[in-house]
DNA sequence: CGAGTATTTGACAGCCGTCAATTACGGTGG
DNA sequence: CCACCGTAATTGACGGCTGTCAAATACTCG
């Protein structure tokens, strides 16, 4: 189980290369992501510590991945793995659902109601804490959003203006109308 | 492995119920969707014959199914299945990369684009032939395209009238210029 | 053949993207 | 410790794509 150290903005893997492992995520954050012919490009997922990804239908990855900040890495070879479907299909379908409600969000939110639930979704999954931090940039916040990065930072302005969040600071959020904000996201 | 009909519109399950067996499609269209409080609605995925969905991470559903037509699906129990993540893992990676691929249509295309990317996957689900059915509505498509079916009945008349598509009825499409359709998704 | 639904088409407004300029932050070196 | 520089973020102006509302047309099924 080699670790890894993948220093701000390196690759890990990228469309083409072998998936003979997959990752857990130490610390720092990673972001899987496609793009298209012309550079627009569409983040499907941030990863935490303590996450799993990596693992594709075939032996070739079909996504960039890349180090969003300092970040380290454990990886796993397939092979390694005594049971490999039991371990990661509880994974896999974990990955399935949260995908399609990101479906749901980028089909039939619009703009403020995306960031809410962006936001909502990181205060969970960094322990529900009211203050955390985001590990990205406005840039990959609007590319996982389907959004502009000017229009992400226009809903951050408004969500401080009506006292729903404040920034601590450009990277560190501090949610103070909890419920105004779950109710932005239905 | 007991078969099922379905008439069209019926539910085959809802967010809540067991999710103890999973389906297999004999004919027809099954859409899956999920809905936001006011009533949007967000089709994840079609499904067609031969494909299998309605697998979730733990014992309760999380989405709705509804057959779009007449439909007849063959239901596994899970339980019955000897070795049941072998048999799922590829049928849920598969899932998570189609839903990935979706999510980039979803938040960096535009109308057009996706219309094109819907088409050309539904012709080569159906076997690569220039002419084929849309088993679905252009209110279901514009709910899976993220969509009005205004846009969406807009860029079928765009496509008509530059000579890539032809609808030869309503829900009957030839494509015409497969390139062109193929350039368009980039 | 008729009723009801699905689809198409049109007019118009608004959200959000693009382009551009300014401000703020953070890291580095003196 | 402070000044400076490069990058990130914010803010503004404006246009276009797409959604909404509305009406007309086409289709399907009984």
């Amino acid at each position: 189980m080699p670790a890894s150290f993948h220093p701000a903005g390196s690759e890990i893997f990228s469309p083409g290369s072998d998936a003979n492992c997959f990752y857990v995520v130490k610390f720092g954050c990673v972001r899987v992501y496609r793009l298209l012919a012309d550079g627009r490009r569409q983040i499907s997922a941030f990863h935490l510590p303590g996450e799993v990804f990596g693992f594709e239908a075939d032996s070739r990855h079909h996504f960039f991945a890349e180090a969003v900040g300092a970040t380290s890495t454990l990886s796993m070879r397939v092979s390694a793995t005594a049971d490999l479907s039991a371990t990661l299909l509880p994974l896999a379908l974990r990955g399935l659902v949260r995908a399609q409600e990101h479906l749901l969000v980028l089909g039939r939110q619009n703009a403020p109601e995306r960031v809410a639930a962006f936001l909502l979704d990181m205060f969970e999954r960094q322990g529900g804490l009211e203050r955390f931090e985001l590990p990205m940039s406005r840039t990959d916040i609007a590319d996982y959003l389907g959004l502009s990065l000017e229009t992400v930072s226009r809903v951050f302005t408004r969500l401080r203006g009506q006292g729903i969040m404040r920034l601590v600071s450009l990277r560190t959020v501090e949610i103070v109308k909890m419920q105004a904000l779950s109710v932005m996201c239905e």
